[in-house]
DNA sequence: AATAATATTTAGTTTTAAATAAAATTTTTC
DNA sequence: GAAAAATTTTATTTAAAACTAAATATTATT
């Protein structure tokens, strides 16, 4: 069994490598530990065939290295929708829980779940869920304070990192799926102004920045 | 947070302190590690306060791990019928994925399960599960080749340990709460026969050993 | 009560995982 | 090509959890 550390070094890497290799100097900064410590772990990393790894040039996961990182998220994102919609888990709550149970449950338990919840495909935050046989769809997306005025979009996902935030989300109806009409943009990253149900809302920039979404189309996705 | 391995230290002490203290071999033999390894465990579990240790003379828990291992109980045995009833797990997969799961749910996963469920008093091999403020119920059985023949009997509970053994009894439909009829008893601990359902069924004496009844009453508890 | 057998503890190591700081090296930037 | 930044190396550190072998305590046996 892969340790807890070594698996979230693991979505870590995952997560950072859009462009390529991914630098020790990244992967530090997300987890808070020195590049001493990066180092060591990329070269245990390396020994067991889960990543490619140059030194001085980053570390890439291999094949190997993929199917574990989506197999870890996959756990994560199926516990999320599943503490949210059949544990009762408000939505703050579900990443810290999902975060650590996703190292512990077994397949069986992941498939359960899965099968349970008709094999959802996208998470609380709206996350795309990988697939059992590792595919995970992808979307363009972008942040709400980066779309014009008069724009009709949709929320396709929230940031999970700051639960606060997400409090204040849910509280505003604010969730993956809702559709807005951009009405006015503050300059010097002010506020947006959204409609959405009717009623007016205004959302400070810092909170737009954590805000995904896709400009509309006939069809809702999801 | 307590780690894995002092959690199952607990687990097994309170398991064994029915008649006082706890020695260090029996602990050895339980965990299967050596005695040298559990006095070493026994020392970092009295600086923590969560047991009370005599060299010599045996281990008992506090009140403090009392409390600690209760709730480990309740969470395994938590784990175990929301395994079996609501993801589909069969009987003899369940205790695998509890003990290992119990470590890492949050108090907040266990009383949701335990909501859901209605506040079981017994887990799916007829244990009793602690209440949320630690109290465990007790009933008197006794395995089934040491009953008498022609007592009408209950099945109340069975070892969890053997999986093999668990799937052949669910095969059977050997279940607590079944009725049985002892029939006939084999000498020099030879088969027991019983009927159930209106059919004789043969039950070997090693099998009977890990199936615990109770006489019958007129209510059926659980 | 002395001795033998058994249980337990102590002392000293081992393993493994994961981290660190400080020094050395490589790469990048100016 | 020098300076700055990133990265690796080296040598330690911490911690949990185990082990063996030797020493000691307890208990059972004669
Ligand atoms: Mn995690
Ligand atoms: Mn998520
Ligand atoms: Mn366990
Ligand atoms: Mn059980």
């Amino acid at each position: 069994m892969l340790s807890r550390s070594v698996q979230d070094y693991l979505k870590t890497i995952f997560k950072l490598q859009e462009g390529g290799a991914v630098s020790t100097t990244e992967i530090s900064k997300e987890l808070k530990v020195s590049g001493a410590s990066v180092t060591g772990m990329l070269k245990r990393l390396s020994a067991m065939e889960l990543v490619d790894y140059n030194s001085y040039k980053g570390v890439k996961l291999t094949e190997k290295g993929k199917v574990v990182s989506l197999e870890i998220i996959r756990h994560h994102r199926l516990l999320e929708l599943y503490l949210k919609d059949h544990l009762e888990f408000s939505l703050e709550k579900v990443h810290e829980e999902a975060c650590r149970l996703e190292h512990y449950i077994s397949e069986e338990f992941a498939d359960k779940i899965d099968d349970i919840m008709g094999h959802p495909q996208f998470d609380p935050h709206g996350h795309p869920i990988p697939t059992k046989s590792g595919v995970l769809s992808e979307f363009e997306d972008k942040p709400l304070n980066e779309v014009e005025v008069g724009a009709n979009i949709q929320i396709k996902r929230l940031s999970d990192t700051d639960s606060e935030l997400l409090a204040y989300l849910e509280e505003m109806g604010l969730m993956p799926g809702v559709q807005l009409t951009v009405l006015e943009k503050a300059p010097f990253n002010g506020p947006v102004t959204v409609k959405f149900a009717n009623e007016e809302k205004i959302i400070g920039n810092e909170i737009a920045k954590n805000i995904f979404v896709i400009m509309n189309c006939d069809e809702i996705p999801e």
